[in-house]
DNA sequence: AACTATTCATAAGA
DNA sequence: TTCTTATGAATAGTT
């Protein structure tokens, strides 16, 4: 009802389709609860996200409304309810079981595991689902390298110019005491020689000559180059 | 929605709640499935008129649906359960639910789903059996092809001796009559136009000239030459 | 039940 | 998640 019709299908993106869920889950418990009180009428309403997460509503006791449906459907069917809980908690569990037995073959197909009952076309798909999913997995680890190493940047810029405020407020502060200074303990870059740090802070400078902005940070990473843009 | 917005109260008429009960109970229901589809979750709505009737969905069943709920808010909820065998009856199910979620989440993360809680190294192991996995699977993919293609050349090249041998039993049976043969019905290599068949035939020899084995069988399966090796 | 003027819900995008 | 907006849907009142 928007921008352009939705076919009603299954939202293929896990995105969109939690958008989605959350926009119309909305407007469904709205509706529910307005159908309730118009017409006084008896609505409950239970919703699992595809994620397994619960949201209900009921217009009065959810589980008086229960009742009186199992009552209700009960009536126009069987007429037994011991051997038929039984038969729920059963069937309820066998079907459990038999969810999981099949997610854990699917995940041990996607691992290349008990492949020999699947036909060239199976193949194919999951191959094509296989690629799809690297490539979103490829895409986020990625994504947080790449957060990784700004935030590394920045947290190295940032001290390199505390650094520079440093050097600068010791050489100001004690001009005649700067041989005391320990330099080991200033981070130089690797073609500067402590020696050539000595003769800056001899000068004077009050520019740093080794503040790059931390640009040269991800070479400390050990990463192959070229993994991210 | 509609002439003019209505009061979200109690209908008084009873001719105008019960006319719009109808429709919007239809609204709702439809809604009610839409979600069901278009997000995969399981839905279960339940709906008593004024006057007690009954109309119901559920995306799949409704008792699974209902004990799913009670399951929820049980866990959430009180902790009244007498029955020592309830309790293990019920840990056993969360247990397997358990199981069953984590196995779901694995899947979707291996679709590229849900992966904003993974850090690089959870990411880096999922990439890596995503390829390990993808990889296996071409493996078996490809084998599959092979396997096609030999039986299709082995049938191909059975299909080639047992032609030929009837060529010869025709040649031999009525010599007189070999030009009231159908050409037309035997297999020719492209480059042999039906005349030269004529010619194999009149000559009588018994090594067929277009039987290559049927090494150029893949050509007639439009795959991507290269695929396999 | 059908019609339609309106309001509502929501898909897409930010 | 929330907000905005254009647009498709739902529906209140009428026939």
């Amino acid at each position: 009802m928007a921008r352009e019709r939705r076919e009603i299908k299954r939202i293929e993106s896990a995105a969109a389709r939690q958008v989605t869920f959350s926009k119309r889950r909305r407007g469904l418990f709205k509706k529910a609860e307005e159908l309730s009180v118009l017409c006084d009428a008896d609505v409950a309403l239970i919703v699992f996200s595809s994620t397994g997460k619960l949201s209900h509503f009921a217009s009065s006791s959810m589980n008086e409304i229960i009742d009186k449906y199992n009552t209700h459907s009960n009536n126009l069917g069987k007429a037994e309810q011991p051997s038929l809980d039984l038969n729920l908690e059963h069937s309820k569990y066998a079907h459990l079981n038999e969810q999981l037995a099949e997610a854990s073959l699917r995940l041990r197909q996607m691992r290349g595991e008990e492949l020999e009952g699947l036909s060239i076309d199976e193949l194919q798909q999951l191959e094509k689902n296989l690629e799809a999913g690297l490539h979103r997995v490829m895409l986020t680890k990625d994504q947080q390298f790449m957060e990784q190493i700004s935030e590394l940047q920045r947290k190295s810029s940032q001290l390199a110019e505390e650094n520079m405020q440093l050097r600068n407020q010791v050489s100001q502060i004690s001009p005649a005491e700067k041989q005391v200074v320990d330099t080991e303990n200033f981070v130089t870059e690797e073609g500067q020689s402590s020696e050539s740090v000595m003769t800056a802070l001899h000068s004077g400078s009050s520019q740093s000559q080794d503040n790059d902005d931390g640009s040269d940070v991800s070479l400390k990473l050990g990463l192959p180059c070229g993994a991210w843009k």
